[in-house]
DNA sequence: GTGTTAATTTCGGCT
DNA sequence: AGCCGAAGTTAACAC
């Protein structure tokens, strides 16, 4: 991995053109070839960059740019289409180079998978009496989060987000027509349920007869923590 | 900001839970507190990161820490969640302070937002006769790109994208049937205009009776740099 | 490899 | 400040 603090500009020219004016920021190489230009402020993702497989050469610059108080020009090249990266360096204030070896990369816990589990544990939370039939039930365009039955014994389709958008709505929607046309399980009523529900996505669900539930991450593990200590 | 390449370990708790076993990286503290935590791979996404705005403060480790070779701990915590990240350096190999100043950001050209513009201004590209009614035509399940009428004065709704995929055209699809249940603005017909359609999206297009309209960027610039030197 | 979906998405625009 | 949609999205997973 090397590091240059540098003043430059920078043009890119792919999928849109984009220019970076002059001024001194963060220019990352990894190991790869990639590049990252980075400002001091922002989050992370940087201002420019090029994705690998991509390979970076040192050119000279050319007159008028010379003239224009560029020292040197680095060239990165995408490898499979034509997006490019310029990036003119006018000063190298900082220029090192570090050997890092392969990274163990990322554990997580707590995302999309664990609210289905938490649910199917917990499907009391959609309402007194529903009882679990079985997670990620298959059907002939692909599994559906949850189903279940409800008190009086009728089939209820889930299907679980983070966040709930009009995109989910509309997965539930095709899965709940085709279910609906399988007479062991019609009728079969729509659960969307998600931490979060935008309001099109409400208005949309509510259009189609479809039960929105908004999920608390936290109650649900809390519930799940007392279960455990009753064992 | 300030650059360091160190052995560590990292813990993230936030809106999940995640862990980083013990390798060397790079750790890149901007101006604003935010820390960034890159392997030599990937892409521009760090391995884990704190978000502005947050504050790092450096502490000792714990007794248990530093038998297991912990020399000292980064604990970042953001200022307006619980989200907290503690990295434990084993070893610092690089650590270096950069003033790089404010950044004058990436200036863009090319994107959706010039192509609904263009296509508004030269809303004849779809046909002769065609008028513009508004761009950003709000509908109760979110805005059209452009509402427009045809030559015979009947609406017409235009969906675009830079990329044209079936989601565009399953979003199109929405607006329509519902602006269609609108006794004021029915009927209505639908054009899906992209630099490029997807053969796929053309298909369902055509199954839905929606015209597909391909639009050169290049020339609607040129039509509208045409126009401007007019006057 | 290709396509689909999630993401600690981030980012910009508008209400 | 919040909501919504695009992004040079990126990344993980299924087929």
């Amino acid at each position: 991995m090397r590091l240059v603090i540098a003043r430059c500009s920078v043009d890119y020219q792919g999928r849109l053109l984009a220019h970076l004016p002059l001024a001194t920021r963060l220019l990352l190489v990894k190991a790869d070839g990639s590049v990252l230009i980075h400002s001091d402020g922002g989050s992370y993702k940087p201002l420019n960059w090029m994705s690998p497989p991509c390979a970076m050469t040192e050119v000279a610059p050319e007159s008028h740019e010379a003239a224009d108080g560029v020292a040197s020009v680095w060239v990165v090249q995408h490898a499979k289409s034509e997006d490019r990266l310029r990036v003119l360096l006018h000063e190298v204030l900082h220029d090192s180079d570090h050997e890092l070896g392969v990274d163990p990369g990322l554990v997580k816990d707590g995302v999309e998978a664990h609210l289905q589990r938490l649910l199917a544990e917990h499907i009391a939370t959609l309402g007194p009496g529903y009882t679990l039939v079985r997670r990620e039930y298959m059907t002939a365009i692909g599994p559906v989060d949850i189903l279940c039955k409800d008190a009086s014994g009728a089939s209820v389709a889930v299907e679980i987000k983070r966040r709930g958008d009009i995109d989910g709505v509309e997965q539930l929607t095709r899965y709940l027509e085709l279910m609906n046309r399988d007479p062991h399980l019609a009728p079969v009523a729509g659960v969307f349920a998600a931490q979060e529900i935008k309001p099109q996505a409400r208005t949309l669900a509510a259009d189609r007869g479809i039960r929105c539930v908004t999920l608390d991450y936290e109650a649900l593990k809390g519930i799940d923590d007392v279960g455990s200590r009753l064992f």
